[in-house]
DNA sequence: CTCGACTCCTGTTAGC
DNA sequence: TGCTAACAGGAGTCGA
């Protein structure tokens, strides 16, 4: 589940094809092309252009080119980058541990002899020119109080929703945000829109806090509830069984003692 | 407009 | 042992 901080790990590798020129563009998996985006289209506008910067919005990479289209890289949830054979990162929760090249989705071969892989088992990522960013909320790794603030202003939607819907707040994803409230103490089922002062300002001092501390440890699945959301498994501070629900679609662990 | 339900994808795993 | 069905979640669509 790249969320954003495996994202801004894959960022931080793509950041060392800068310079690289691109001579070809594998793109077999027309699945995997997203938009008006083809394979055609990507020959005809990548081939002979540079990498001059990498950039990440949420969970969305973004390669520029200079005068070219940008080249929008998304992972869904068991997509990998790898640069020169070498992973990001070797393992990815509720992805596969084997590493079938098979599962490359899209390459970019550079003059240099170095290439850029997307390899993705369950092809839900995708790749897409010029894509749209207009419907991407605040990043979550430097979102400013106000901003969150407006973000969750009269929802009506479960807070943990309103946290992974991307036009709210771009970036994080379902572990990032049972992460993030179960620190915050606060029940992810409460209406988005019912926050108090306080705990707007708790909300997001425990985003601003966590992040970069797992972005630190080395990804989403490093935080201190994870081992616990199993099946019967136990808040690591109160002991008791947490809740397994299903909000915003998605499986949810919380405490039913300390989140409210 | 907002929100929830549904759908897509496929490797892994629990259970019979 | 071998099979099936459930499960995982990012993101888009659709309908109430």
């Amino acid at each position: 589940m790249p969320e954003l901080l495996e994202v801004e790990i894959y960022r931080r590798l793509a950041d060392s094809v800068v310079g690289a020129t691109v001579q070809g563009v594998a793109a077999h998996d027309h699945w995997y092309l997203k938009g008006t985006t083809s394979a055609r289209l990507l020959q005809r506008e990548l081939v002979g252009a540079t990498v001059v910067g990498t950039h990440r919005i949420g969970k969305l990479l973004l390669l520029s080119f200079g005068e070219r289209p940008v080249l929008g890289l998304r992972f869904g949830m068991t997509g990998r980058l790898i640069v020169r054979g070498t992973a990001a990162i070797d393992y990815l929760e509720y992805s596969s541990a084997r590493d079938e090249p098979a599962w490359d989705r899209f390459v970019l071969r550079f003059a240099d002899g170095t290439d850029l892989r997307m390899r993705d088992p369950r092809r839900l990522g995708g790749v897409e020119l010029n894509p749209s960013t207009d419907h991407l909320g605040p990043d979550a790794l430097t979102v400013t109080p106000s901003q969150l603030r407006m973000a969750l202003l009269g929802a009506a939607a479960p807070l943990k929703a309103c946290l992974l819907d991307q036009r709210r707040l771009a970036g994080v994803g379902n572990l990032l945000a049972d992460e993030t409230l179960w620190r915050a103490a606060l029940d992810p089922a409460r209406r988005g829109g019912s926050l108090t002062l306080a705990e707007h300002r708790r909300l997001h001092r425990h985003l601003r806090i966590t992040l970069p501390e797992l972005l630190d440890r080395g990804g989403s699945h490093m935080g201190d509830l994870h081992h616990a959301r199993v099946r019967g498994g136990r808040c690591p501070r109160d002991g008791v069984e947490l809740l397994r629900r299903t909000i915003g679609g998605r499986t949810t662990y919380s405490c039913p003692r300390h989140q409210h």
